[in-house]
DNA sequence: CCTAGATGTGTACGATGTCCACATCGATGT
DNA sequence: ACATCGATGTGGACATCGTACACATCTAGG
């Protein structure tokens, strides 16, 4: 009989088997035995598509770092037209550290998931084109901010790192810190004053 | 014989070499069976201790939390009598900031660690009372900026959050991000710069 | 001195990541 | 049409891990 004895396409099945586990249960939980059961297949026929566990994880989490970046594109592309190009670039910008939390804070597993996400050789590439990393996109939004003349090029020096540790660090406090208990609205309310300190020390 | 079936200070032994394997090989690689190996004991004579390998890094993670107290402590009061009190004031609070991160850059192992410390039940606490946690130093160090009138009581509120998003972000993006290859010295100044800039948003 | 509790040992079980040999399938060349 | 070969999946084995259970040993108090 032609039995379901190959997969079809167990890349990618074990790719989004991952994601599910993640965003349900941690990133913790992540093996190799687990994922293939939840596939229907056999632990070691993973093994023909991803040389070890920590593999198959960084590919996983290489997929949960573009669905951040695409939540980031989306919130940042729906930020109106402003008065002047100079607000809608600061704009932006703060969509930007508001959608980094957002997605931290309502997909947990996932946003833990992007934190691994290192340089990666594995495997082909999606069939999509990927969207661009968040770092670089955090690039271009402050770029975008001293072309607008919101902010000077010496002030612009650096300060992407400012940026991305005051928005990463506060994802970090709300979801494995001491702000894991607070109601998700009352982290979306402090969230953004601590961007607007964030955006008032960028000022010139 | 008075062999040494019974080790005398089993725990504090335990404890120990956790401190020492993180600070080595990472958090991730802390196990009963290694830890009790390095001890020289049986392996379940740690769970005469400690409830589980979850209890057992909790409580080393502890350990940790309180070295980073002291060393953010010990910067801090190393920090001289300026001119005035509002320059002092200020003064801490940058050195609160690259304390916490000279910490995490210098001993990445053991501020992994620090990362997990959540409220923990277990055992007899130390002969010496245990510090305050980093978060109450920060609290106090930020009451005193405004006692010294270099921050307004309304601007004072919610403001622990902008700092230690930062300087924890910082530390992570430094020791588990993409400034793990930068060199130490430059991390430092970086460190700086970004501690320059969170301070300028905290003003009035 | 003897007994009871605290502390350490040994064995065992289930689960995991990974290696090896083998089975099965689809495409390809004759 | 058919043999073959590479890609893909299976099964069994091994070392390691956390941890539970029964037992050994030591130390303190009556």
């Amino acid at each position: 009989m032609s039995s379901h004895y190959h997969h079809g396409d167990l890349r990618s099945a074990l790719i989004e088997a991952g994601m599910t586990m993640a965003r349900a249960k941690g990133v913790g939980t992540l093996g190799i035995r687990e994922l293939a059961r939840a596939v229907g297949v056999s632990p070691n026929a993973a093994y023909r598509h991803f040389a070890s566990l920590r593999a198959l994880v960084l590919t996983v989490a290489q997929e949960a770092q573009h669905r951040l970046s695409r939540a980031i594109l989306d919130r940042m592309d729906a930020v109106p037209g402003e008065a002047s190009q100079a607000e809608r670039a600061s704009a932006r910008l703060r969509a930007f550290g508001l959608a980094y939390i957002h997605f931290a804070v309502t997909e947990p597993g996932w946003f833990a998931l992007t934190c691994e996400s290192q340089e990666d050789p594995p495997g082909p590439l999606a069939t999509e084109p990927p969207p661009p990393p968040p770092h670089q996109i955090l690039l271009d939004t402050l770029d975008a901010m001293v072309e607008a003349r919101v902010m000077t090029p010496q002030g612009r020096v650096d300060v992407e790192w400012s940026c991305w540790s005051t928005v990463h660090g506060f994802a970090m406090l709300a979801t494995a810190g001491p702000l894991q208990a607070m109601p998700p609205d009352a982290t979306a309310r402090l969230a953004d004053r601590v961007i607007g300190t964030l955006l008032k020390g960028l000022q010139n």
